[in-house]
DNA sequence: CACCAATGTGTACGAGTGTACACATGAGGC
DNA sequence: GCCTCATGTGTACACTCGTACACATTGGTG
């Protein structure tokens, strides 16, 4: 009985919503999005839409569960990463940069629904964070970088640190992709940015009154 | 001749933009925005809107240079402020919170604008931001703050304070403006933020290799 | 004073929109 | 082998959209 639920695998499911994402890819907002125009682009007749979603909304909930996936595949590829601290952070980025090169239509997708006009897909966007942030804290702890901070400090640190590439996004967002020449300044500037990030965090606490 | 332009303030003008924002106050995204739409929030027949820009977009971009204004007001409150050092950052982010609650509108048309449909929109706003890091940086050359940091890394320190700043504008437009608690807190988050990104930018250089 | 340009209004049209409804089809469970 | 139900299609309707055009008003300039 449940089991028919995934009999076949949706296939105008993923259709309608790789629609989406492409027509986000040519520099359309996801806000501005029509039914009838994701409908066209997946090349599917605009009734099928209600078959899967209940309207854009629901379709932009999903999208982020996907996203999700997108993400965890980042950060499992910097985990299987070299450990020695000095190029950790470089190296981190270059990946990060690499991922969003490689799946421009889902960060454009996210770096839209940050301030979007969905709040479900708001928050659902900052519970992807929430949880970048908790996994990077996680695995600073275990590598026993900033053993001086104590959890509370080192969330925040670690949310300061996601919010610092969640903003060099955009920033890679704006650029063409090809324009190797200012994709490597944003992968510069953010490495330094996140260098002085924990420079603070190192010196956190000791400073404080 | 050239004068007569301003003969009257352009009052429908002002209505329009008015209108737009009032929408997007209402929770709807700009590029969700019609001008049928804003007409009609502006008590105006559709046709008038032509009278004063040539499209949506054309209508976003005079919204940032009214943007700016808000920018400078606000600036020019917290230098106006005191300038003792320790308490510095936590006054100036609560300027900063008391004009986003001040101009809710304004600042979700910013945050929305970051990663708008029109690239033009998009630059201005940024163009914006890096106006504000660099006056900040004129001020904490002034104040002879940070005298260890060449103009480089100064001008980086200013970008991620910035950049730090327009996140948490994030964070603020996403509760309700009267729940003085979930805003204090926010209030407290940023300028714990701030602070690790300044004791970042003191130890800066002397901890490079 | 006469005039002109800027500004606002009313009407109109073709295209696009969301969605309701009835129907086709094909795969699973009985 | 039938029946059912998830999925896809076609048609239809009422509404909104952007914008073109002709016209009214009005304040500053000659």
């Amino acid at each position: 009985m449940a089991e028919r639920q995934r009999r076949k695998p949706g296939e105008t499911r993923e259709k309608l919503m790789q629609a989406a994402l492409t027509l986000v890819g040519k520099g359309r907002h996801f806000a501005s999005l029509g039914i009838r125009e994701v409908t066209r682009q997946a090349g599917v007749v605009p009734t099928s839409f209600y078959r899967h979603f209940r309207n854009m909304d629901d379709l932009g909930l999903q999208l982020v569960d996907e996203l999700g996936l997108v993400l965890r595949r980042m950060m499992r590829e910097a985990r299987a990463n070299g450990l020695q601290a000095d190029k950790l952070i470089e190296e981190s980025v270059a990946i990060f940069v690499a991922h969003v090169q490689a799946n421009r239509s889902f960060f454009l997708f996210m770096a839209q629904g940050l301030a979007g006009e969905s709040r479900a897909v708001r928050e659902a966007i900052r519970g992807e964070m929430r949880f970048f942030a908790s996994e990077l804290g996680n695995d600073l702890r275990r590598l026993q970088l900033m053993p001086h901070l104590n959890d509370a400090d080192l969330a925040l640190a670690c949310d300061l640190v996601v919010r610092t590439v969640a903003f060099s996004l955009t920033d890679l967002l704006g650029v063409s992709p090809d324009d190797d020449y200012q994709v490597g300044e944003i992968r510069r500037r953010t490495t330094r940015f996140l260098q002085m990030v924990l420079v603070g965090a190192s010196h956190w606490q000791s400073d404080r009154a």
